[in-house]
DNA sequence: GCCGTTTTCGGCCCGACTGTTTTCAGTCG
């Protein structure tokens, strides 16, 4: 197991950009960090090898400084660099960047003024009105940042979907090769595929007693100690700050360990009531018909000598799924078309061909090209110029024979009053059109709801972009009412995203139901910026499967025509 | 710090909103 992977790296060279721009550094020298840690982490493949062959060296943004601080990082886990600016500057700074509202000028004047270094006295000076009486500061700023820390303290309880689906494959391949492992299962949220996740679990199967696996715990690599055991479990801290419990079990009930440590809760808890109407006992580590112990291997005998078919991990949540009927739930090569992705005409690392190349080796029959509109000027939005430029190179693309078809698109912005980026006649040269709000998050509820819908009445409007504008754990949802939202985009037969960035994840699955039960269309979309970005559509996948989706609930899981039947069914 | 040459250093992304002011610095996407 490395001692750090891609995710690890980019974190680290965007805390070095952070404490370098709060040093009042170079901006200039602040931004290559910050694009060097999104060109990281678009790398596709372990980090150690693009390092090896060559291709990180020549890639755009990294070089020679930079390359030798991901040296040190990949090869050692530290970097001399970030040692020295966090001896140079407080750290509690670093946590103060994360609140809304505060960039590094706010901030080095709280520290410089106020002598404040830690989120605990910033909220003590945002509460007794020290903080509202800086220059330039006021009540209304002092209470975003009481507003910003206490979203910060829940949300460093949680990680995200796929930094803690990392941590838990690196640690259940370093356990398989514990002796006398004899299986290893990853359970929780992971396993649940929640978009957030609190808690690794990891169930092991062992031939010898728990205590002899938990004596080789401790020097695991990443681990940092065992923060706590009993006689089954133990959780152990690891290097990232985070813990992971780990359950050993004999080989009989592993199909009822392993439910157990899956949850939830209120799944575990209709399940048991199931149990006890038919006469058994779901108690602890193990299931009883009276006295008799039943064996459970597996956990499809568990569910099956329950009278259940064996629930999917995904859909156990609420109880509500305990004896219904298990739909065929969306795969990831039930996925025809792949949508919503950047290429550098816009904010993106990679040309056409290359996410071409990517998608076909993926399994895609079509892809469709969505660069940011004009009006998203920070990500280097098309021009109408920009637009044409790229259809022929597109035409050439699909000329030169790729194996998969390239589609024209574009995420246009959705604008304050709910109209479209483009006139109606450039519109038209699309073959399908992303609408999204990027701008205006503050508008009330009635206004978003009403700018959406508007928009969503363009007869080129195809596919309404992460619906909600959330980013998990970072920034809240805008206020929407997306009863309303589906309501429209049913009737007027155009479909929702979910977006399968692990940062949005957007919609969510608690509202997938709603969604179709109005009638409303969903489509998976990546939103790619670079190569690694594709195989997103595996956490987009996940959100699908909670949301009980089949996949003739879904768009791209038609074929390219079947798709753009779609696209040009409203069109004049 | 990186890039792209004009092979040695100048240029690098910006428009609009927010909260503070009463003209604009700072933040955001």
């Amino acid at each position: 197991m490395p001692v750090i992977e891609r995710t690890g790296v980019a974190r680290a060279l965007e805390q070095i950009a952070s404490y370098l721009d709060l040093k009042g550094e170079n901006s200039f020298r602040v931004r290559a960090f910050t694009t060097a840690a999104r060109t990281v982490e678009g790398v596709s493949g372990p980090l150690a090898e693009a390092l090896a062959d060559g291709s990180l060296a020549k890639a755009k943004g990294i070089g020679p400084a930079i390359l030798e601080v991901i040296t040190e990082l990949v090869e050692s886990g530290r970097a001399t660099l970030l040692d020295e600016l966090r001896a140079d500057v407080p750290p509690g700074l670093i946590e103060m960047l994360d609140i809304s509202g505060l960039g590094v000028a706010k901030v080095r004047t709280i520290h410089q003024t106020l002598g404040i270094t830690t989120l605990a006295e910033l909220e003590v000076a945002a509460g007794d009105g020290r903080l509202a009486a800086l220059p330039r500061f006021g009540e209304r700023t002092a209470q975003n940042v009481l507003k910003g820390i206490a979203f910060l303290r829940e949300a460093s309880q949680w990680r995200l979907v796929h930094h803690a689906t990392d941590e838990a494959t690196a640690l259940a391949e370093a356990l398989g090769r514990v002796p006398h492992v004899v299986a290893v299962h990853i359970a929780g949220e992971v396993r649940r595929r929640m978009e957030t996740v609190r808690e690794v679990i990891i169930v092991l199967v062992a031939d010898v007693p728990p205590e002899e696996i938990f004596r080789h715990l401790a020097s695991l690599p990443g681990a940092r100690g065992i923060a706590g055991q009993d006689e089954r479990r133990a959780t152990l801290r690891l290097a990232a700050g985070t813990a992971a419990q780990i359950i050993v079990t004999p080989p009989q009930n592993l199909g009822t360990v392993l439910a157990q440590a899956t949850g939830s809760d209120a799944h575990l808890n209709a399940l048991a009531a199931h149990a006890t109407s038919r006469g058994f006992t779901l108690a602890g580590t193990a299931l009883w018909e009276g006295s008799r112990f039943v064996p459970t291997p597996t956990e499809e005998s568990l569910y099956h000598a329950l009278g259940l078919p064996w629930i999917p991990p995904e859909l156990r949540e609420s109880g509500a799924e305990v004896g219904m009927p298990v739909p065929r739930l969306l795969e990831r090569g039930d996925l025809r078309g792949f949508l919503h992705c950047h290429t550098t005409y816009s904010d993106g690392n990679n040309s056409v061909a290359e996410l071409a190349a990517v998608c076909r080796a993926d399994g895609y029959s079509y892809l469709g090209i969505t660069d940011h509109s004009r009006a998203a000027a920070y990500a280097g939005g098309m021009q109408p110029d920009d637009i044409r430029r790229q259809w022929d190179e597109i035409d050439a693309v699909n000329a030169s024979n790729p194996g998969i078809r390239v589609l024209k698109g574009i995420e246009s912005d959705i604008l304050v009053d709910g109209s479209l980026d483009y006139p109606d006649d450039i519109l038209a040269g699309f073959d399908f059109i992303i609408g999204s709000v990027h701008s205006r998050f503050t508008l009330s509820r009635d206004e978003m709801t009403d700018r959406v819908c508007r928009a969503m009445t363009s007869p080129y409007f195809t596919i309404l972009g992460h619906p909600t504008g959330r980013l998990l754990l970072s920034r809240e949802a805008y206020p929407i009412d997306l009863d309303r939202v589906f309501e429209v985009a049913a009737r007027e037969k155009v479909a929702i995203e979910i977006n399968a960035d692990p940062h949005r994840l957007d919609l969510d699955w608690r509202v997938l139901a709603a969604a179709r039960a109005a009638g409303v269309m969903i489509s998976l979309g990546c939103d790619a910026h670079n190569l690694a970005g594709v195989s997103n559509m595996t956490w987009g996948v996940g959100v699908a499967r909670k949301g009980g989706l089949t996949r003739d609930a879904v768009l791209n899981c038609r074929d390219a025509e079947g798709f753009l039947r779609f696209a040009r069914a409203r069109r004049p």
